[in-house]
DNA sequence: CATTTTATGATACGGGTGTACCGCGAGGGA
DNA sequence: TCCCTCGCGGTACACCCGTATCATAAAATG
């Protein structure tokens, strides 16, 4: 049987059955052999793809992160052509928010990841650190474009308020997750603060 | 040895072993044997005064409530004599803000409880659920009250002001925990959205 | 004093975990 | 054709987990 493989596309479909796990039952449910019967293949195959454990959990994790980031374009794109600042603000933030499925899903997924971090900080080795610095002064960056375009008070400061939004976002996400809140209210919420942001002093 | 013995001080030793354990290494490492090494006792004490894992896990998480809610009442005692609405905000949400070792040991506690309560939801039957929603609404009538006074523009929406806040709040939190910010750089841009919230029209 | 209850020690059980090792058939290169 | 290495199955090892069981000494109770 043992033909010439793509190891790519193996990878990919072990990794993606962790994710599914993760999502679903959490990361501590996602332990090898699980993950290869997720994935129906044999734990020997796991192992054979990613030697350890840590190189899995590591390799999901960025492809977790491209799923975000794909989602977040995707939203960007779909603003239409004349994209304005708030249109791109309210389209990173709103992509962010587990409202469906999908983004429901990798919220969670990078829940599972976030608890892992804190205790064992040095496994993510400067990975995905600095995405959240990149949005961040992304979302400043429209901040002041709005700003010269008057559509946001010159009192603002850009940093503050991007980093006040991003931050926002995030606990909003962590209380849909919580079941606290309904994703719909959390939008509600989201578009508020934008409508209070972006209005003309 | 076995002389009469306070259960509840017992509890309280091997509890606060379990959230010690939690606030370092994670809930993952707090194994019913590393909770009793942690706290001095035997493993058979620990199932001796909690029979179950799941009840220990609640015991100490109802604890952990408590030390965040003493902590918010000593908070709110020192703004002083007049407790201003202003005052009474600043306490509440800047208690909860991990800037010193007490928060600090407290949210990453709460952390580490979080992933476990998305993987298990019925873990915690209608437990601390209530909290926050009630953390939201005196806030909103905190904000209400400073509308009446003239301290806060009429026309923000009271609830959302403060869904908006507390989300804001546990965001800069998780990023204080994940390393992108400082508790001091946190605290900073809380404070700057209050001063932006409480500046009269 | 006898007996029951309380507080504790020691240890065993069944199961799950990550990893390592052995084997083996089917290509491809010499 | 010979041989090597690629892809993979099966399984074993050592360890950790939560829980259950057995034993026992001290105190409370009668």
């Amino acid at each position: 049987m043992p033909v010439r493989v793509d190891h790519e596309e193996r990878r990919r479909q072990i990794a993606e059955a962790l994710l599914r796990i993760a999502d679903t039952q959490g990361l501590q449910s996602a332990s090898m052999r699980a993950v290869a019967a997720e994935a129906g293949v044999s734990l020997r195959l796991v192992q054979y793809y990613f030697t350890t454990k840590e190189a899995l959990l590591l390799d999901a994790l960025d492809r977790l992160g491209g799923q975000l980031r794909a989602r977040m374009e995707r939203w960007i794109a779909a603003v239409g052509a004349p994209a304005t600042p708030r249109g791109l603000v309210t389209a990173v933030l709103s992509s962010i928010l587990p409202t469906d499925q999908e983004s429901r899903r990798i919220t969670r997924t990078y829940a599972a990841y976030y608890t892992l971090v804190l205790s064992d900080p040095e496994l993510t080795g400067k990975r995905g650190t600095a995405q959240p610095d990149l949005l961040e002064s992304f979302l400043a960056k429209q901040v002041r474009a709005a700003q010269q375009a008057g559509e946001i008070d010159a009192g603002r400061d850009p940093e503050m308020t991007a980093a006040g939004l991003l931050a926002m976002v995030n606990g909003l996400g962590s209380s849909v997750l919580g079941g606290q809140r309904s994703g719909e209210s959390a939008l509600t919420i989201l578009t508020h603060h934008l409508d209070e942001l972006f209005r003309s002093p």
